[in-house]
DNA sequence: TGAAATACTTCGCGATACGATGTATATCAT
DNA sequence: ATGATATACATCGTATCGCGAAGTATTTCA
């Protein structure tokens, strides 16, 4: 997949990643993976950016010795994610607009 | 629409409006503005890393007075729309994974 | 005569995905 | 027991890229 075409994709997969459930960062990479790929280092500064625009609020958690960060989603992100339903209809519409065929220019 | 969904998006809708007929920058942008709207800025940045990587070939013109570049799509160009279409397909999957409902992890 | 449209160009800024690298602990095979 | 692999998070620097701002010219039209 396209580097640029991931762009603006990322954020909202995250969020939908902890959309149902709370979640924490190396579980987003692999619940993301069969759709999406990102790195760590990708990962953590989408969420640090998310977290500080109020799209999820982040909980510490210890488990097994390890630390893990919870990320739970916001009233505002969930908001984004519905918003995101208006961008993919403009996408829907510039997808036709890249696959028509002969004709359309005047 | 988003600034960051655009990104991957622009280059192809700029092959994609010269696929029919040879064009110019300032019609580029006019046939792509109900679709998705661009600066001139960054279309003849565009236009010049397609034209360096070979999706599209440059005629200059003069036309009243004024000059006019045409650009005029290549074999990769067509083959890079083409190529779109399975990026499109992964596009789809991830915008279910998206707009899926509960139940899903584990 | 001057504003608006046409047409192309260059510069610098801000956003951002990623590889590289680092720090720890847990688990599992040998 | 020991070492490899998986888990878990963090930081830094680099490259890419869209855009606003500003510039240069000519044509068209009020």
């Amino acid at each position: 997949m396209d580097i640029q075409l991931k762009r603006g994709l990322l954020d909202v997969c995250v969020l939908a990643a902890i959309k149902n459930d709370d979640s924490y960062g190396y579980k987003i990479i692999k619940d993301m993976k069969p759709y999406i790929e990102l790195s760590e280092s990708t990962l953590y500064t989408i969420l640090k950016r998310l977290e500080s625009s109020q799209m999820l609020t982040v909980r510490m958690f210890e488990y097994q010795g390890r630390l893990r960060k919870y990320y739970h989603i916001t009233k505002q992100g969930l908001k984004r994610l519905d918003e995101f339903n208006d961008d993919w209809k403009e996408m829907l519409a510039i997808h036709r607009f890249i696959t028509r065929e002969e004709g359309s220019n005047e």
